[in-house]
RNA sequence: GCGCCCAUCGUCUAACGGUUAGGACACAUCCCUUUCACGGAUGUAAUACGAGUUCGAUUCUCGUUGGGCGUACCA
């Protein structure tokens, strides 16, 4: 069993985005999956750092992209500051190897340089769209011979390196989630692998760092799933085993197109600066292409990795819905502790000037909100009149349950209410129903007013749980300053 | 244009070739209730279309249609 085990090669996952400023949810998504296969199967999980393109730095992005996926809770294993045998884990500075590799490539003939010029490209290209063809590089520099090659090298001209495709066949592979892909190897381009600058392009730079990382299992978004064949080709111009590849049904905007930022919230700081938890945020997108054996919804971060198998990946698009969202994150929200939400707020509530109520105070707010908030910060947004006095009042509320006689009802209540020493809820409840009963009027008659004066609107929790937090002093000067305000109108 | 991929309620999705096509969100109604929320009950709602294979297709095959992605010296 055991020399069974040690045979077996060991899962290694990777999360290989480009930095360009923020992570998308879809991004996410993509590393959620590969570090729950990883964690599932017992193998490591690893950040790599695709910055090939020097046109698109973004200054400050990789710190950021970790310190959102750190946030999430998807730790790697290896990567950048957490430097494993397998490094460096950012591109732009591996660039020696793939050049060595590039220049492999060249010397076994499945690669050449490529002297054509951006205008020339474009000529070529606008003349097939002229003509109706598909746009490719006509492989004009394929046919150099080698003189010609060594005279222009001598000469310095700017040059790329591009894969040699073969002109026949097809590249089958067997991708994970979809079967069998196969392409005619006729319609791929000659790909530049090498850009003029020296970096590698996505193509070259994936596959060497792929195998060179002992990448078992390459679980990415579907966008790749097009250029997977020529991936396969560099593998096999190498040598090389080919890793098992599952790509990932796209992230979709309602109306269908691949997710993005033009369309609403994408980034997955925006959705935390909304209030939504973390573990909401992972548990809603783990649902979106993935399904676990039987129907439950609410998943915690160690269920979703014993029960996650790439085989329960589907295969089409998933909207991202975010109704859906909220309704999670209201059910991660009631399955924190008061304290552990208070934690979370602390920032807030200071910002808002509240942390000079004492800690008790402020954990029974949270508790008699728990249960009816989505966001965190409703927590701040609905909670304002437990730390403020209430100066207006909402207009709907005003409308429906301030009639004319309730000035008088609500005064003589406030009689009773000042008879009561052992200001508790269940006081108050018993006071008020003996007070209705009286003058024979429903509860409701009294207390739906009596929650608009202490809080400034209509909906909330119990006003006797309300009113005891708040205390007697409290209550009793709300009610005036509103009957005032509201006579007035 | 060409290539690849995909197709079940509005949305996320389940269903060894045999189910009254299941669940969840949302929506509606009712119950609970001082409001809101929670909770409970009920309801509306789907196999894109057309052939074929089969005793029997959501499921397998082909075609049509629709959608997405790709088609860069971007990833």
């Amino acid at each position: 069993m055991l020399s069974f085990t040690k045979l077996m090669k060991q899962i290694r996952t990777r999360f290989a985005p480009s930095p360009t400023g923020f992570l998308h949810v879809g991004g996410l998504r993509t590393a959620l999956y590969n570090y729950l296969f990883a964690k599932k199967n017992g193998g490591k999980f690893l950040l790599r750092i695709e910055d090939t393109d020097q046109n698109r730095i973004v200054e400050g992005a990789v710190e950021n992209l970790i310190s959102t996926l750190n946030w999430s809770g998807v730790d790697y294993d290896e990567g950048p500051y957490k430097e494993g045998d397998y490094g460096p884990y950012i591109q732009s500075q591996r660039l020696e190897i793939y050049k060595k590799h590039a220049r492999q490539l060249v010397e076994s003939g499945n690669a050449y340089q490529c002297f054509c010029t951006h205008e020339r490209l474009e000529q070529v290209r606008a003349k097939q769209i002229e003509m109706h063809l598909p746009p490719s590089y006509d492989r004009l520099c394929r046919s150099l011979n080698p003189e010609q090659v060594i005279e222009k090298l001598n000469n310095n001209t700017p040059h790329v390196i591009r894969m040699k495709i073969p002109l026949i066949g097809e590249t089958i592979f067997e991708d994970v989630v979809r079967g069998k892909v196969s392409i005619a190897n006729k319609i791929l381009d000659d790909q530049v692998i090498i850009k003029t600058d020296g970096f590698p392009t996505y193509h070259l730079a994936v596959v060497v760092d792929d195998h060179f990382m002992e990448i078992s299992h390459v679980i990415r978004g579907e966008e790749w799933l097009p250029s997977t064949p020529k991936h396969i080709l560099l593998y096999n111009f190498f040598g090389w085993e080919v890793p098992l590849f599952a790509h990932l049904p796209l992230l979709l905007n309602p109306d269908k197109s691949k997710l993005s930022k033009r369309q609403g919230d994408v980034a997955v700081e925006d959705f935390r600066a909304k209030g939504f938890l973390k573990e909401s945020i992972i548990n809603f997108i783990a649902l979106l292409g993935w399904h676990p054996s039987d129907d439950r919804e609410i998943f915690s971060f160690d269920e979703l990795i014993n029960e996650f198998t790439l085989e329960r990946i589907g295969k089409s698009g998933a909207i991202f819905n975010i109704e859906k969202l909220q309704w999670l994150n209201q059910q991660h929200i009631r399955k924190l502790s008061a304290e552990e939400i208070f934690i979370l707020l602390r920032n807030e509530f200071d910002k808002e000037g509240w942390l000079k109520y004492p800690e008790d105070y402020i954990l029974k707010v949270i508790n008699l909100m728990k249960e009816r908030v989505l966001v965190l910060t409703d927590f701040v947004n609905l909670c304002k009149y437990f730390y403020e006095e209430p100066n207006s009042f909402t207009e709907e509320s005003i409308l429906k349950n301030w009639k004319d006689d309730t000035v008088n009802t609500i005064k003589s209540f406030v009689a009773e209410l000042e008879k009561i020493t052992d200001f508790t809820s269940v006081k108050i409840e018993e006071s008020l129903k003996l007070f209705a009963v009286n003058i024979q009027v429903k509860p409701g008659i009294i207390i739906n007013p009596l929650r608009l004066l202490i809080s400034g609107t209509n909906v909330g929790p119990s006003v006797f749980h309300m009113a005891e937090l708040l205390g007697k002093t409290k209550v009793l000067a709300r009610i005036n300053f509103g009957i005032q305000k509201l006579s007035s109108k």
